[in-house]
DNA sequence: ATTACTAGTAAGCGAGTAT
DNA sequence: TATACTCGCTTACTAGTAA
């Protein structure tokens, strides 16, 4: 979507064009949006066009109203803010459901891990992570994990080796719930390990290279 | 503000931007708003340039963290929305203040209405009522009165003349509250009558022409 | 890898104006 | 009064590429 479009939509929305049909000439909205009456009359027709207004010409001005899409389009937007701003004990992220090497599995069918995970986190996690890789971009996002307090699973000692600390954060994927688990002192990788105490990939049918939606939930 | 810019602006915010850091280059930028890695590199130009976020130059990539002034303007979009949404039980009004035709004073003096102000408003108007012309363009949002209750003043007779009834909403007018006074069947006009328990060109020191803010509260 | 310059092309703009 | 077309001008875009 060009964001002037937006802009303009956004502009018609708070004179009320999601409910009432607004009375605005093209002369109007260009004072308003600081542009030509020539440019708000193309902007209007762009919309138009693209189903996101409908109007009605009087004699004089027009009648312009948000169509559902319109108003559709602006609450998205507005859901982008509320993330920004109001949201900020959630992290959303988009991954693709990538295979690891196994190794989840073995961890957690660790005694000293899993007793950790029941009594912390509420749930006996299914053995094995499930893994989502991020965007690259996306990356950034975790460093917003900083800012708050992980569930902290300890590390312990069996005969042959030690297993460090873990981080837990609550979490959901594709709405099911459990939890991501985080190696305690490394670099943020662009793998998140999903534990549940479901088996993931059935429950949700899912296969590598399936998009997740992960949730990471602060509040809860 | 270029609409393209703050949509760039809103997107370093969903990576984190306002907090932290975020690691991100201009062709990962680009992918992220759909368009080349050279517009990408622009915009984080203009942006910079317009002191809305801050760079360091990496070894790659760059670190660019939103300034103040940029997060100030997120939140200004962002409070645009809720008003769009949220805030649905307030409409804001600009308005200059404006000399009606001292027929205010008249209505306002009416013991059929006052003692009705008192009793539906909880206070008793000061002598006169105060007029604020509102842009032409925000008429339409007096549309949006219709889906809310008015506080109906019932009309009366004298020996001389009867009186309509009027339509209340309460309101504050630069933060001093008060209620706005409507004719109860006449189109919108782009004037509105203001009523408040204190004399308000006083003690908001207002002349005509003075710019006022007007905020129709429904909830209250 | 990066960032960001140059230059040619495409899109956006608004004065003038037809309707 | 309106809307919206044409058209010359400006801004924005991206391929190519230097650093």
């Amino acid at each position: 979507m060009k964001a002037y479009l937006l802009q303009t939509l956004k502009e018609i929305a708070l004179l009320g064009g999601i409910k009432n049909k607004v009375e605005l000439s093209s002369h109007e909205l260009g004072k308003q949006l600081n542009t030509s009456q020539q440019t708000a009359s193309r902007y209007l027709l762009e919309l138009d066009k693209k189903k996101l207004i409908s109007r009605e010409h009087g004699i004089k001005k027009q009648l312009i109203l948000i169509t559902k899409e319109g108003k559709n389009l602006l609450q998205s937007e507005y859901t982008d803010f509320q993330r920004i701003f109001d949201l900020s004990d959630k992290i959303f992220f988009k991954g693709k459901v990538t295979s690891g090497l196994g190794e989840g599995r073995y961890y957690t069918e660790q005694k000293g891990y899993t007793k950790q995970f029941q009594e912390k986190l509420g749930f006996k996690p299914y053995p094995g992570t499930l893994n989502a890789e991020i965007e690259y971009v996306e990356k950034n996002k975790l460093r917003l994990l900083n800012d708050h307090r992980a569930i902290v699973i300890d590390g312990f000692k069996t005969k042959n080796r030690s297993f460090g600390n873990v981080r837990c954060f609550k979490a959901e994927i594709n709405k099911k719930k459990g939890a991501i688990v985080l190696p305690m002192r490394s670099h943020y990788s662009h793998i998140l390990e999903f534990i549940a105490p479901i088996y993931l990939r059935g429950k949700l049918n899912l296969k590598d290279g399936d998009n997740v939606n992960i949730i990471i939930n602060f509040k809860e």
